[in-house]
DNA sequence: GTTAGCACTCGAACTTTTTGAGTGCTAATC
DNA sequence: GATTAGCACTCAAAAAGTTCGAGTGCTAAC
């Protein structure tokens, strides 16, 4: 049945689809045939294109007038067509220009950077801030802002801060605080948060601890700080898409915002690409969150040292300009892993 | 010139309003008389029309089909004619439920505000986090993360915490870190962030502190850290926007999108309603923002203690319900600035 | 001062017509 | 046998034309 695909029927196809990215238009034989150095005339290409849609690679949105891809095709592509640029240059500069750490706090750091990805690309820019479980342990300081509320504050090696605000039963002292935290600090240390986590549990199920009251309630403090992993979630210039054609008309654009509106979609998504290292594309009809509202993502993981924390990417339409986008993305990734990177 | 406003003319204009509010369609004579208990006939209703057309306060878009509120008329109505109903319980309800400061951080806190403003409004929400300037400081730290960077956080009475990473050029050891923490701590106990710079600026142009290498590196460090007064801004509920009718269109949609991603002239425009206590609304014409997208604000302050800290409210059209809107902002207001307390 | 009556206006919605890019098929050509 | 010119056919989109009705302003009667 999948009938193998002559060159001629790759160039054509290939044809077809950069096109169709470039004008969002259904795309002709005679167009192709014009366009595209094919010494073929229309009519050739049509037979051709005939065999496509046999494929299940194009279809035409009505019997008369040009055929688009089909994600079957996108994919296609973009595995075994497309060849995947160099960064372009004024990209590579801007992207360095703007990833800096000083002086910002990494939150800030992640947003730009999803700014970037955004404006770089013309897309959308997401970025998924670091699993905290996947972060490693560096202190943790409780400070007595009142004498109900206290505020806990966690800093993971790679620079990221997290606080919560905890009420308390009864007042505590800020020196006892503070021995609570040199005791958490002294047995959580170099661990990764997840480890943390069953570190804790384990401690509070010990002996020792039980009858010591101090080191329980210091464990509970700790405990309700990671409680959440919350992986933020920063995804920018949204505006850009309202500038694709495809999404003009008003209840399209409805749709999109209120399905980006919900995260948790989005998150399940980035953190299935968070599996594999590297560069991975996701079509349309291969997410149910991207299907409906015919979009594609790129994404790529990046670290801190060794361990990948989180993934960043760009969604566009599914007709988005592959070749461009991915090595944006990948060089991204990797800049912010250097910048990550703890020595 | 300004002629004063006859009652029946207040009843009318009240009236014209109220069904813009309800149908974003311009209201004619006839379904005045038909749906607000005035016992006049649609020509009389004309007449008064007319003259309130006069003398500034209604538009037709065209010649032929009915009128609807300016400006002008949007501002009288909401100074000397609206009655600002109680809060509804549901909204009060909803409210009290979502606030809750414990187990999460202020920043998501003020998120969530934002999103809770949004939903309880169905327009948009927006909060602006406390302004640096205006909190109480209460300490500060500096966390060594490699030898070339420094974590720095500092923490405010009401638990807001910043933290910025800096890049040295030399070494610091962790004891000299908390040394220098120290130091800073006992100097600028209890002075407000702005108070806190000017402290800094002093203390660095002192004879007894300009040669003490390690105290003038502390005095650098925080100043970097409290540099900036980036206030954050939480926009939230976008997509309900979408939903509103006079926005249908794909045009106006991608004007306000981009209009709201800039958030400069947002953020100036809260920072302006700031000046004042309580409740403020900005209508349309009387922003540049707003005027371009027939789009009204109200907002109000919320406090930390006895200081006024930051702003909330909700962007919708000019056409929005204020007499539901008010009210939720301000209650908000009021439980946020609650929770904030310091006790 | 209020209202009924009426001619008039003009956008919105619906229909009809025109246009043109594109197709599939057939027969001629390389 | 693969390719191509030619041609009838299709169909969405744009343009032009109609109809409809809510609403107006004005005048004259109440």
């Amino acid at each position: 049945m999948e009938e193998q695909l002559s060159d001629r029927g790759k160039r054509i196809l290939e044809a077809v689809i950069e096109d169709y990215i470039a004008t969002a238009e259904p795309v002709g034989s005679r167009t192709i045939t014009r366009s595209h150095a094919l010494a073929l005339s229309p009519a050739t290409v049509r037979n051709v294109m005939s065999d496509l849609e046999e494929m299940g690679l194009l279809t035409s949105p009505h019997t008369s007038s040009g055929r688009i891809p089909t994600d079957k095709a996108y994919r296609l592509y973009v595995n075994s067509i497309l060849e995947v640029k160099h960064i372009a240059r004024d990209n590579r500069e801007e992207i360095q220009r703007r990833c800096r750490l000083a002086g910002k706090d990494i939150g800030e750091v992640l947003k730009e950077t999803s700014r970037l990805l955004s404006s770089t690309s013309s897309y959308m820019g997401v970025v998924m801030g670091p699993r905290l479980a996947a972060n490693v342990f560096h202190q943790m300081e409780f400070v007595k802002l009142s004498s109900r509320r206290i505020l806990a504050i966690m800093v993971s090696q790679n620079g990221t801060v997290q606080n919560r605000l905890l009420e308390v039963e009864e007042d505590i002292a800020q020196e006892d605080l503070v021995r609570m935290a040199n005791y958490l600090n002294g047995l959580l240390q170099g661990l990764t948060i997840a480890q943390v986590r069953e570190r804790l549990l384990q401690e509070m199920q010990s002996e020792k601890v039980r009858y010591d009251a101090m080191m329980t309630r210091a464990l509970n403090l700790s405990e309700q700080t990671i409680r959440t992993d919350g992986a933020e979630i920063f995804l920018e210039g949204q505006a850009n898409i309202l500038e694709q054609p495809e999404f003009a008309d008003a209840s399209k654009m409805k749709e999109i915002f209120r399905a980006f509106e919900k995260k948790s979609m989005l998150l399940d998504l980035l953190d299935r690409s968070m599996q594999a290292n590297g560069v991975q594309i996701f079509i349309g009809s291969e997410s149910h969150l991207l299907k409906m509202e015919g979009m594609s993502l790129v994404t790529s993981t990046y670290m801190t040292g060794k361990d990948t924390v989180g993934v960043l990417g760009v969604i566009g339409p599914t007709r988005m300009g592959y070749g461009r986008v991915i090595p944006i993305v990948d060089y991204t990734a990797k800049l912010i892993s250097r910048l990550l990177e703890t020595e």
